[in-house]
DNA sequence: GGATTGACCGGAA
DNA sequence: GTTCCGGCCAATC
C-alpha cells in the first residue's frame, strides 16, 4: 500500500511503535532504537521523532550516554521526574538519565533477524 | 529529480 | 574533563 502524504512512513511507524512500548521509568537511546529495529540509524530515528514524535512518550528516548534530547532537556527532565526515572547530574546543567538502571531491553519488541 | 537539514554517534586531539 | 571532526540514515525543501 502506498504511504499517504502526511502519514508516517513504515520506518516511522516502527519507531513510534517501539517508543510507545517503552515502560514508564525506563529509557532508550536513539542508537538503541535503531539497533532494536535492525536498521536505520540514530540520526534517522531523531528525524522521525522530530516530525512524528508528538504522539509518543518521546522523553523516554535520549541521546547516547543518557543525555536528554537537545532543546527539550527541561521538558524531558520534568517528565522523567514525574515518572521517577533515575537521573544523574542536575546541578552541573548536564542532566542525564542513568541508563545503567533504566535502560529498556525491548523484551516485548518483535525480533526482526 | 537533486541538495539540504536534523530531538544523532563514535572516535580523536 | 572538554572540544572538534567526519560519518550515518531518513525526511523535507
Amino acid at each position: 500500500v502506498p504511504s499517504a502524504p502526511g502519514l508516517p512512513s513504515p520506518f516511522a511507524e516502527e519507531v513510534l511503535d517501539l517508543v510507545a512500548r517503552i515502560p514508564p521509568g525506563h529509557a532508550l537511546t536513539y542508537g538503541d532504537v535503531a539497533a532494536l529495529l535492525g536498521g536505520g540509524g540514530a540520526r534517522a530515528v531523531g528525524t522521525v521523532m522530530a516530525r512524528f514524535g508528538g504522539g509518543v512518550p518521546w522523553w523516554r528516548v535520549v541521546r547516547a550516554g543518557g543525555l536528554l534530547p537537545q532543546g527539550l532537556e527541561a521538558e524531558a527532565a520534568r517528565r522523567h521526574r514525574a515518572e521517577g526515572t533515575p537521573l544523574l547530574g542536575g546541578d552541573t546543567g548536564a542532566l542525564r538519565v542513568d541508563l545503567r538502571r533504566c535502560r529498556w531491553r525491548g523484551e516485548a519488541a518483535v525480533g526482526p533477524p
